[in-house]
DNA sequence: CCTACCGATCGGTAGG
DNA sequence: CCTACCGATCGGTAGG
């Protein structure tokens, strides 16, 4: 095989990665440790430093992998749909399906990393941080789009309802993981339909008909 | 076991366990070493041995002595109002408190540890589950006590009350570690107020949605 | 991407 | 509760 060096060190790379965020997820970003990724990938470790060069390196690229698949699966998805209100509808249902779904073993990389690292100064918290804050915003801006097109009650609060919507995002995740209860992605989407009626419920109710 | 013993080793072990759940709220409870343990305490490894017998027993302590900060700050403070309503609105504000006063260096220890150990199968993760249900249990106890008091609309859900206000003091817990928004802890008290509204207001409006 | 190796630290033990 | 010590593994390097 002659070999096209380049684009399979990339495929190669990429893979080790998405194991990576794989085993991250259940053992988080500490716990993964170059000697089990060298045997989950039949890599040497010196093979995986001359990739990423240090363990630090390693966990800034898992993160930016694992923000692809973030990206690819919700905010790709939602942006099909119109901005404000059907993005942000868009947008929560898709992060409910990625939850759902166990794209990543250990359940919302984001959510097992950010618990981790919340309390460690460093490159790893400053990108983790930047990255869940993006995403939040996204929440935040779509309702701040639905308000401004008068998709709301003119008295919402974008902020609060990005704050609430992500709450029970967070919330499934965790009762999944930790106690194995599907209902839990029913109990979501039931508190997520309660904040969509509370907030585009008009103040005088006469005109709302089924519709 | 060494937990049978007079009171200076009692107090010894409690002083230690204090500092280990500290640590731990910060580093995890894989991340807390026997060595950075023996080094934050003055007391050598194997004294800590001698107290705890192994890692994962020291673990298991550790959550007991958490416990009982938590239990003391939230459950106890809440069993001073009358059951039902009442006790279930100052069992959710002594929790937002709880937080918020920054109790554990870390934040929620439960919230730090249960993201760590939710794919971890063993005693530690079993006793953090056991727990953090417990809890959760003991605000859909008191939602079910208030509806069958008549406190609540009648077609409330105890589950789904307890999950939404779960929900609320979690995001506000991982919005302060994480981004330092001191802002969180209004934004819960707000959307705890709001579920409060809905649940307690006689004509249910909520179910309007035509399909 | 490999073999061979480094000092530091891990959880844990022996014996007092 | 201590000193002294164990084998295993950690992140990382030398040299190819």
């Amino acid at each position: 095989m002659s070999s096209l060096q380049r684009p399979k060190g990339r495929a190669t790379r990429a893979a080790i990665l998405r194991k990576a965020a794989d085993l991250a997820s259940i053992e988080g970003l500490s716990g993964l440790t170059i000697g089990s990724l060298a045997a989950a990938t039949g890599i040497s470790k010196s093979g995986l430093f001359a990739h990423f060069g240090s363990k630090e390196d390693l966990q800034l690229a898992v993160i930016e992998s694992a923000r692809e698949v973030f990206e690819g699966r919700v905010v790709e998805a939602a942006g099909a749909k119109a901005p404000g209100l059907a993005r942000l509808e868009g947008l929560v249902e898709a992060w409910t399906r990625y939850i759902e779904s166990g794209v990543f073993r250990g359940g919302c990389f984001f959510a097992a990393v950010s618990a981790e690292f919340d309390d460690r100064p460093g490159r790893v918290r400053d990108r983790i941080a930047e990255l869940t804050a993006l995403w939040r915003g996204f929440l935040e801006e779509q309702a701040a789009q639905a308000l401004a097109r008068g998709q709301l009650a003119a008295d919402s609060d974008p902020g609060q309802i990005a704050f609430e919507l992500h709450a029970f995002l967070h919330e499934a995740n965790r009762d999944f993981q930790l106690h194995g209860r599907v209902e839990a992605f029913e109990r979501a989407r039931g508190a997520i339909r309660c904040v969509f009626e509370r907030v585009t419920s008009r103040s005088s109710q006469s005109t709302a008909s089924g519709g």
